[in-house]
DNA sequence: TGCCAATGTAGACAGTGACAGCATTGTTGT
DNA sequence: ACAACAATGCTGTCACTGTCTACATTGGCA
C-alpha cells in the first residue's frame, strides 16, 4: 500500500497494533481497573489473535510500564503548560497543583500504575528519570520564588518535595474518591493555601 | 479436643484457618505484592485444599477487603497512641505523622490495598467508616490546637484534610521508594514543619 | 445419641499469561 | 524483478488461577 498508516481492518497485519494496544489498554484501565486488564481481552477487542500482543510487549508488565511512561509524558506536558502560564508565582503554583490533581482524577487507574514500583529493572530507570521531571517543574517554580524573595530560604529541592508530596496526597485521595464530599478544587486550593503560607512564613523552630 | 485454639496440624479441620489465611496473606502481600497473592498458593502454604479459603472468604476481593479493614484497625491504633503521647501539640502532630509514614513503609502493599476503592459495595461502607477514624484523630488534634489559640481559625475538618493529605502524600511516596535519597524522617518533618507554619500563620489571601 | 451446620476435600470449568513453532507480509539489496 | 529476510501476526499448548458444585468429616447441641 502507498501510505504507511492505518492498514485496512481485515488485513493480516494490523498496521499499528502497538499504539492500538496502548490506547485500548488505557481505556480499559480507567473502565475496569488494572485487574480487568487482560492481554487476551485486549487482543479480542482489536480483532487480533491472543498471541499478537506478545510481539510488541514481552510481558503484561512491559505494557504497563509503557503505559506508565506515556502517562508521565502526558502529565509532565500538562504541568509544564500550567507552570508557564501568565500570572503571579502563587497563581502558577496553584495552576500546577490543579493540573496535577485534574490529571489524577481523569486517569485514576493510570496514576496508580505510574506510581507503582513493580516495574522491570530496566524500565524502572527510564521511569525514575521521567517521574522526576514533574518534580523538577515544581522545584524550578519554588527556586524562582526564592530568588524573587517571596519564599523563605531553604533547600528548594526539599521544599519542592514537600509541596509535591502534599499535592500528590490530595491527588491520590481525590483519585480514590476519599475526599468524601469535599470538592477536589476546594481541597486543592486549601492545600496550596497552607503550603504557600507555610513557605512564605519564616521556618518555625521544631 | 479440649482447647478451642491451635488444632493439630494433620487434622481434618484446620482450627483457625481464617486468621491463618489473613496472617499469611499479609506476609505474601508485602513479599510478592498484590499480584503475587494467590488463594491457591495460600491454601498450599497452609497445607489445606484449594477450595478451603472459599469457606471463609467468598472472593479473593473479600479477603483483600478484610486485610484492608484489619490494616485500618492496626493503623488507627498506632495513630491513637501517637496522638495521646505526652508533649506539645506540635510534637504530638509530628508523632502522628511519623507513625503514619512508618506504618506505610512497613506495610507498603497493604496500604495500597487499604486505599484502593475496588471493594465490594457492602464492605465499602465498613471501610469508609473506619478509614475516617484516622482522619478524625487528626481533626481532633487540630481542633484542640484552635481552642488553645495556637492554630489559625478555619474549618478544622478542612484543615485536617489538608494535613492528612500532605502526610498521606509523603507516606505513599515513601512507601513506593520515590523520595529518592531523602530519608523518610526528614521528608516527614519537613512536611510537618511547613504544615505547622502554614496553619499557625494567618491564612494568606488567594 | 443422632441430627445438623460448619468446615474441609475433590473435581471440573473457563479464563489468563507465557511460550514455541509456523504463516504472512513489506522491505531491501542486487 | 526477485529472492532473502526481518517484522509481525496466528495457532496450539502448558501451567496456573478463581470460582462453582458435589461430597466427606467434624464438632456441638437438642
Amino acid at each position: 500500500m502507498g501510505t504507511t498508516s492505518t492498514a485496512a481492518a481485515g488485513s493480516y497485519h494490523h498496521g499499528n497494533l502497538r499504539s492500538a494496544l496502548l490506547e485500548r489498554a488505557e481505556q480499559t484501565l480507567e473502565l475496569d481497573g488494572v485487574e480487568g486488564l487482560s492481554l487476551r481481552q485486549l487482543a479480542r477487542d482489536l480483532g487480533v489473535s491472543h498471541g499478537a500482543p506478545g510481539r510488541h510487549f514481552r510481558d503484561k508488565q512491559a505494557l504497563l510500564d509503557e503505559l506508565a511512561y506515556d502517562g508521565f509524558v502526558a502529565m509532565n506536558a500538562r504541568l509544564q503548560v500550567a507552570a508557564q502560564a501568565a500570572g503571579t508565582l502563587r497563581e502558577r503554583l496553584d495552576a500546577v497543583a490543579r493540573a496535577y490533581v485534574a490529571f489524577a482524577v481523569e486517569h485514576r487507574t493510570l496514576l496508580s500504575v505510574m506510581y507503582t514500583t513493580k516495574h522491570a529493572p530496566d524500565a524502572s530507570e527510564r521511569l525514575r528519570l521521567i517521574s522526576h521531571a514533574s518534580m523538577d517543574t515544581t522545584t524550578e517554580l519554588l527556586r524562582r520564588g526564592q530568588t524573587e524573595g517571596v519564599l523563605s530560604a531553604g533547600d528548594p529541592e526539599r521544599l519542592a518535595l514537600v509541596a509535591f508530596a502534599a499535592v500528590h496526597g490530595v491527588a491520590t485521595l481525590a483519585s480514590n474518591d476519599l475526599l468524601d464530599g469535599v470538592p477536589v478544587e476546594a481541597a486543592t486550593s486549601a492545600t496550596v493555601a497552607v503550603l504557600w503560607a507555610g513557605m512564605t512564613a519564616p521556618p518555625a523552630a521544631p
